[in-house]
RNA sequence: GCGCCCGUAGCUCAGUCGGAUAGAGCAACUGCCUUCUAAGCAGUCGGUCGGGGGUUCGAUUCCCUCCGGGCGCGCCA
């Protein structure tokens, strides 16, 4: 509809100018859909826009635009409003149109599934596999998996990637950390680290290892311990610098023990144990992101980027290319001359490879595969790590536009929910388990993702009147009833027959829900383009609040066969709107509530 | 100290490219079930859009500044 309103403008511009003597202005053309129906369906600032080059008053200048407007069927009436809006009012076949439409296309009506604006690579979650995720994590996948829907759903062909972090020291705090729990359930007594991983799941991978290898990985605590200091301890009431002072201390202790694991296991055995402790927390993730629904088509692990040599020869091309110098006897990447406050260290003095160096060689990865577009999803506390990402990106690339970071600002558990479960924090697992995957999505979807969130579990988990996605869902479960009572009652529904009545829906509620059925193809582009799948969800209530005003004001089973003909078209067209809508939001639509 | 996100109704939050009288849900109050599901509908109440400047036909929106909250500023991951 807008396509059409801004050609009837461009040719009142053109006319309207020519009369003037003057040359059209070049701009574009602004049409928005109005919030309050006195001002009509659609409206255009033109006439204020061009007023003040053509040194016109605007509403004597949307005079002359409004009297050059050819006429169109669409358009019933046009009037000019307040400091000089052009306010369309549309006909009632102009917003029925869209019917017939919906029903041939079905659920991805709106969509454009062609691909043909290209590959782009969206990465998200992306969770340590340390251990379980949490609520946080949630945020991302919610969002990710969403985004990826939009994107997909308006002609990009996207590909999903988890990046499993599964190489670094915190994969060996990992190991320590199962294998001591390991040799406690085996009768050692020992004192557990302060910096360790000391909860619950970590124990139950020590069992698992155990059930699987017996007592093949079971040492004296004796052998642990001879000739190693004791572990430094946190005094009572020590200041900051104290603690951090400690906190490095326990660290290095931390550091000791992973090597003498190494030694007394071996390097196979230990190896053993690090792939089984990865496996367990793996598992418990894809688990989790299972019943979510969260899909990926792709787990791209970290140490196998390094065991490839990968890592290595994606920073030679860098290195190739003059971007990285040495100093302090280490490698660093000149970030700084892409807007990064800083140069930042590839390879420490020691010859390790930072976590950078392994994600930029990933990034690189990413680009070779041929996706000229990245978004990442990230959980707020990186953003400090964006810059250097994005200048290594560019120089890669040349282009500035090749890396999208989305960042998921924090989630917070309402007050007095923030009991301990798994450890010390509440789960995503926890979560689902307790407010449904349903719910859960929604709740974190109907929230700008750079808006801090507080979750509200009694709201999500209740079921009652106040949560909004059973608002959303009971729309659907409406329309699904009132084809069942047809059944039941022995009717018939004719669409042809309804189609061919359309022209009988002229109730407020009916153009009502037209209108908000009209806006959902554009709603996918604004909600993909600016990449706010909040947008959907606030959308699906709005259309939900359409249909429930409709079946609270109007009966659909009538014995007027024409008028229920096509308002059954109207109501199903509805229902197919909301069943894409919740498809994309990762949402399922319920047939009975 | 510097950087990023944020501040909108009692609460939780929308507000697209600068547009008309700033919206929704919850809470409070008033109506509506003999009728396709009342997990619903209709209505009332509720605002210095954190404060102050600026830009212009017009600012919640853009710029400056101050106040308040969160996060980040490693040869950690």
């Amino acid at each position: 509809m807008k396509p059409h309103l801004q050609d009837l403008l461009r040719a009142a511009l053109n006319a309207a100018c020519a009369e003037l003597g003057a040359a059209a202005p070049a701009a574009n053309i602004v049409i928005d859909a109005t919030k309050d129906k006195v001002h009509g369906d659609f409206a255009s600032n033109l006439a204020m826009v061009c007023a003040k080059g053509l040194g016109q008053p605007p509403r004597k200048f949307a005079e002359a635009l409004v009297r050059h407007l050819p006429a169109s069927p669409r358009v019933a009436k046009v009037e000019i409003a307040g400091p000089g809006f052009i306010n369309f009012f549309l006909t009632g076949d102009a917003l029925s149109a869209l019917l017939p439409e919906i029903l041939a296309a079905g659920e991805t009506w709106g969509q454009d599934r062609s691909g043909a604006k290209g590959k782009v690579m969206v990465e998200f979650v992306s969770a340590n596999p340390t251990g379980p995720m949490h609520v946080g994590h949630g945020r991302g996948a919610a969002y990710g998996d969403t985004l990826a829907n939009l994107l997909a759903a308006t002609g990009y062909a996207v590909h999903r990637e988890y990046y499993i972090n599964d190489a670094g020291r915190q994969v060996d705090v990992l190991t320590v950390s199962v294998w001591l729990r390991y040799l406690e359930a085996g009768g050692e007594t020992l004192s557990f680290p302060k910096r360790g991983y000391p909860a619950d799941y970590i124990r139950r991978s020590a069992e698992s290892i155990r059930a699987a290898h017996g007592a093949a990985f079971q040492r004296p605590a004796a052998d642990l311990y001879r000739d190693l200091a004791p572990e430094p301890q946190l005094p009572e009431g020590a200041d900051d610098k104290t603690k951090d002072a400690i906190k490095l201390q326990q660290e290095a202790y931390l550091d000791r023990l992973i090597e003498r694991a190494r030694a007394l296991l071996g390097g196979e055995g230990y190896a053993q144990i690090t792939r089984a402790a990865l496996d367990d927390q793996l598992a418990v993730i894809r688990a989790t992101l299972a019943a979510f629904h969260v899909r990926f088509d792709q787990w791209y692990s970290e140490r196998a980027l390094v065991e490839s040599g990968f890592a290595k020869t994606a920073i030679e091309r860098l290195h190739t290319a003059g971007y990285v110098y040495e100093k302090d006897g280490a490698q660093w990447l000149k970030t700084s001359d892409y807007g990064d406050e800083k140069d930042r260290v590839l390879f420490k003095a020691d010859g390790a490879a930072t976590y950078f160096a392994n994600d930029l060689a990933y990034h690189v990865d990413k680009l070779d595969r041929g996706y000229p577009l990245l978004v990442d999803v990230w959980g707020a506390d990186h953003h400090g790590y964006i810059a250097r990402v994005r200048a290594a990106i560019e120089m890669l690339t040349q282009r500035k536009d090749a890396l999208h970071v989305a960042l998921m600002q924090f989630v917070t558990l309402s007050s007095g929910r923030m009991g301990k479960r798994s450890g010390n924090f509440v789960t995503l697992q926890d979560l689902i388990d307790e407010v449904g995957a349903d719910a859960t999505r929604f709740f974190y979807l109907a929230r700008s993702h750079d808006q801090h969130l507080e979750f509200d579990i009694d709201l999500a988990r209740s079921q009652s009147n106040d949560n909004p996605v059973y608002y959303v869902q009971y729309a659907h479960a409406r329309i699904c009833s009132v084809f069942r009572q047809l059944a039941e009652k022995g009717g018939t529904y004719d669409r042809d027959a309804g189609l061919a009545a359309l022209a009988r829906l002229d109730t407020e509620e009916e153009k009502n829900l037209l209108t908000v059925l009209g806006k959902y193809p554009e709603l996918l582009q604004i909600a993909a383009g600016n990449r706010t799948p909040h947008t959907l969800a606030f959308y699906v209530q709005d259309l939900a609040a359409a249909l429930h005003a409709y079946y609270n004001q109007h009966k659909f089973l009538i014995d007027d066969a024409e008028l229920q003909n096509a308002r059954l078209v109207l109501i199903e067209a509805t229902r197919t709107v909301l069943r894409g809508a919740l498809g994309l939001l990762g949402v399922e639509p319920k047939d009975s509530m």
